[in-house]
DNA sequence: ATGATTATTGCATAGCTATGCACAGCTATG
DNA sequence: CATAGCTGTGCATAGCTATGCAATAATCAT
């Protein structure tokens, strides 16, 4: 193991104080051109890079930002962290990636990040967060969550417009003549998927002319097989709803595959039905599912927006929420007229 | 913004010195129980957790591993994600990810992991590796790769065994009665897909009493999309291939909807079909594809492995290829017997 | 009881860089 | 020519913890 190199080293070399050859790497800072090149140039042959640890303990600040994901194989989620990897080190932080199975993880997947001195937190979770956004609170560490109700001094949020998009669902199924309406939830402790939910049962609601049964409710788990099992279990009830809105792609595509596979049903000649996310896979052949883009552009530059103030210089408790616009992407499963 | 608590003033508090305190966070340490219980009380009420940023400088161990990735809209890659940060944590190690489009992304991502001090590097990149891993050897940081070909004193592989598969695909074409059996690869620079189809060629050609005419080669980018256009192209050209190997389940996936879409051709009737990863989508009912399980959870397993060696005491470079066998899934694709 | 051994604790320091401060050298102005 | 102002440089230090070493206390053996 040899020794790392120093900027002391490159002082040496350089035939300068080791701070010039700090000035030399940070920007702005007064140094001579010719100075600067010198120290350059013997870093280079010295193979130096700047350490970023000691610079830690002296500003308290490590630019470091904790990310906590969980369920990484919902197409979402995967893209929506690469989007938020781009945008971070543009913005120039690092990512401390943290996945979490249950709550116990997250515990002392905190603790961890804390250890690092993270100078925020940003997730996707809403599994037991509660309490682990109390203990950031405490320790005045900026949280930013998406698609999440948690509240707090330093908790900021990006949400979706679920409760409109539901709104919306309803309508696009009036206007597709359906008339048994049904709505497939995601698991109970999932804001966002509540949200969606009461969006498209007050719509339903509202034109109970038209739909005097209301809608018909099922659960899942977010995942493709719940959604598959889900209409599966429907079917065998002898259940025939010819509209459903799924609080995910994942378990529409399972949905759509129950209504081939179990009861020969097609979209969007026998079913209508949307979906949320706009996952890729809504747009494979085999699903042309119209579904909600969340636009993961915007979110994700709103959490930025957000990171950046929080980390500003000011410092105070920032608790802000910004509410991005699903974006209806229509596809062959609605692609029906009266 | 409150100064962040220190072990001092954990010490202060307990009536000890701030080495007792340090003690009393680190295992093994002679302390006595009843010390340690009033340390552990004292920080509690502060809510003080161990600052790691002073250790690294004092061991030159960031216990940080740079995951350098790109491409997580596949859902392969995403669940390889997935599964080193589960693995990496129970060995006691954070991830600093990256995400890279671009080999100039790749270069200014790894200057930023070097200056965060990383004690390794795991990618799952071939792009603009090798430069890259010639510097990272250069710094003796050790570096794990998955599915590449790169080599080095400090760079250790894990591989499937992809030319194996392929000859065993070919195998499993011979004895559906495939007749024109062709080869969709990605990209020129992916070594994986290369080996891939280099085990299928060679399986091909050590059968030419059964298919004179060789492989139909077809090229695409290991995307859904490119899966799709390339058989589309095809089948504008009159070909007609009866078993088809691709080199990723995305891009399977994209050829048989093709081959639904402009054909009317499905699988496994009219043509037999085989992938690569055994992403999720491959056991969807809309397409019950034949796949290689890459087994995550073994390559994974091996990369953590080979991560403790390199980061071992003894800290020689280190340079070893860990070798996974992929496993057949077999679904309805090749579901046809002669 | 006494010396030897062990267990526990505190002191002092290293680890590397960024930055405030003072100073040196130089330019411009009157 | 003297002075003021400006630029660039080096010195010294802070930031927080882990650990070697010495000292102290406690336990044990003889």
């Amino acid at each position: 193991m040899t020794r790392p190199v120093t900027s002391t080293d490159v002082a040496r070399r350089a035939g300068v104080s080791q701070s010039a050859v700090s000035r030399a790497f940070s920007q702005g800072a007064s140094i001579a051109p010719e100075t600067r090149r010198k120290v350059l140039e013997a870093a280079a042959e010295l193979n130096y890079r700047p350490n970023r640890i000691p610079a830690i303990m002296l500003s308290g600040r490590s630019r470091m930002v904790g990310v906590v994901v969980g369920g990484l194989s919902n197409p979402f989620y995967a893209s929506t962290l690469e989007c938020l990897a781009t945008s971070l080190r543009a913005a120039g932080l690092q990512i401390l990636l943290v996945h979490v199975d249950d709550a116990l993880t997250l515990d002392s997947a905190l603790d961890q990040l804390l250890s690092y001195r993270v100078d925020a937190v940003v997730t996707a979770l809403a599994i037991g967060s509660q309490r682990a956004a109390r203990m950031l609170s405490d320790l005045a560490i900026p949280v930013i969550c998406f698609n999440s109700r948690l509240t707090g001094p330093w908790i900021s949020t990006v949400v979706s417009n679920n409760h409109a998009a539901g709104l919306t669902a309803a309508q696009v199924f009036e206007s597709c003549g359906v008339t048994r309406p049904a709505w497939l939830a995601g698991p109970v402790r999932n804001a966002a998927s509540r949200a969606r939910g009461h969006g498209f049962i007050a719509g339903v609601r509202a034109n109970s002319a038209r739909w005097p049964d209301g809608v018909l409710e099922m659960r899942g788990d977010d995942s493709y097989e719940s959604g598959y099992d889900a209409i599966r279990r429907l079917l065998a009830r002898g259940e025939r709803p010819d509209g459903l809105f799924s609080s995910n792609d994942l378990m529409a595509c399972g949905a759509m595959d129950a209504l081939r596979q179990h009861g020969s049903l097609n979209c969007p000649d026998n079913v209508v039905m949307m979906g949320y996310d706009n996952i890729p896979q809504a747009g494979w052949h085999a699903y042309g599912l119209t579904s909600f883009d969340q636009q993961v552009d915007c979110l994700v530059d709103a959490a930025t927006q957000l990171l950046d103030a929080a980390l500003g210089p000011d410092g105070g408790p920032v608790s802000r929420t910004r509410v991005v616009d699903a974006r209806l992407v229509t596809r062959r499963s609605t692609a029906r007229l009266i």
